[in-house]
DNA sequence: GATCCGTGGAC
DNA sequence: TGTCCAAGGAT
């Protein structure tokens, strides 16, 4: 590994140790970075001391490619409405997308209702502890097994998010940012890192991260309050453009777009929604979008106002009924009961 | 490994 | 204004 952060900063902590890479430099990056983290962590409520397992579950899923700001509130509700897997287990799907509100992502709300199931059914209703079993679960993957099993159960995991991945790709490496995608070095490189100390490794996992997540940020890293900027190989090198271009995301006129129209539809409606009315506009207005936002209220003006082809809102629903996001019912859709 | 899957705030 | 990005997972 490159062990190059922790001879800067066993250089820049204790000159007269020069020690390429030594245990002193790596433990000197833990303290601090760790006493940073004590300083400047945010007061989240899944940190506090009696959140439950279910509750940083529950975080954990909710924040996979969504922003802290607009988890806090759905996560409150969902924790204050379901304590419990079982609480949510007894409910149907659909009361979990709904109650998802607009966080993105749906199937998100589908996966964390059936791993409640499985919680309920093959767990004796507690969450797993072991990484393995937390693996099993729909919508668990080996990011967030290892982030429940280091958080909510205190165990030395190496816990490798988009922060994390940043953060070490600026300290070791010296670019701006990680490859495209996760590599088994830098799992290897992670590894290697995390303290001896369980207690100490779940400590610099959530750092590590709330560093990337406030400090080494991907646009406008505030390095002037970065605990380790002067043991960084990206600051020493100027701090260097990202060699590639991420792909960015197309979002008009995807069908992405449209599923989360007509999902917000189905959310926003009590019972089954009639096919005609989801997916055909009059046709004045569907020369107008404007007048079909006007004219419809809420979601359904606005799913009208894309003006789809009918070919695409065919297939749009095709595959929110494939993937379970909503089911036929008395003649209409709605979400799955 | 490449793609798909939502949403809204920041610049 | 359009682009980029946010504690990923499943296929």
């Amino acid at each position: 590994m490159d062990t190059g952060a922790a001879a800067r900063a066993e250089g820049a902590g204790s000159r007269t140790t020069p020690r390429a890479g030594s245990r002193h430099g790596l433990d000197l990056l833990h303290v601090r970075v760790t006493d940073w983290f004590t300083e400047a962590a945010r007061d989240l409520p899944w940190r506090e001391q009696d959140c439950s397992a279910w509750g940083i579950l529950v975080s954990e899923i909710m924040l996979q490619q969504t922003p802290v700001v607009r988890v806090l509130p759905v996560w409150r509700e969902w924790l204050e409405r379901w304590p419990t897997p079982s609480h949510l287990a007894a409910e149907p799907p659909g009361a979990a997308v709904r109650h998802w509100g607009r966080l993105g992502y749906p199937r998100r709300a589908l996966r964390l209702h059936a791993a409640a199931v499985a919680i309920t059914e093959e767990h004796g209703g507690e969450v797993p502890a072991t990484h393995d079993d937390l693996l099993t679960l729909p919508g668990v993957g080996a990011y967030t097994a290892a982030a429940v099993a280091a958080f909510a159960f205190g165990r030395r995991e190496t816990v490798v998010d988009t922060n994390i991945r940043r953060v070490h790709a600026r300290l070791f490496t010296g670019t701006a940012l990680p490859a495209p995608a996760l590599t088994a070095a830098e799992m290897k490189r992670a590894a290697s890192l995390l303290p001896d100390d369980a207690g100490l490794s779940v400590r610099w996992n959530a750092a590590v991260m709330e560093l990337g997540a406030v400090i080494c940020t991907a646009r406008n890293p505030v390095c002037g309050h970065c605990p380790v900027a002067d043991a960084c190989a990206w600051v020493e090198a100027g701090r260097p453009a990202p060699e590639y271009v991420p792909k960015g995301q197309s979002w008009a006129g995807t069908d992405r777009q449209v599923r989360g129209a007509i999902v917000a539809v189905l959310r926003e409606s009590d019972g089954a929604v009639p096919r005609v009315l989801l997916l055909e506009a009059p046709a004045d207005l569907r020369m107008d979008p404007a007048a079909a936002v006007t004219a419809r209220p809420g979601a359904l003006g606005a799913l009208h106002g894309l003006r789809a082809p009918a070919e695409q809102l065919d297939r749009a629903l095709a595959g929110l009924l494939a993937d379970g996001l909503a089911e036929e019912h008395d003649g209409g859709i709605r979400l799955p009961g």
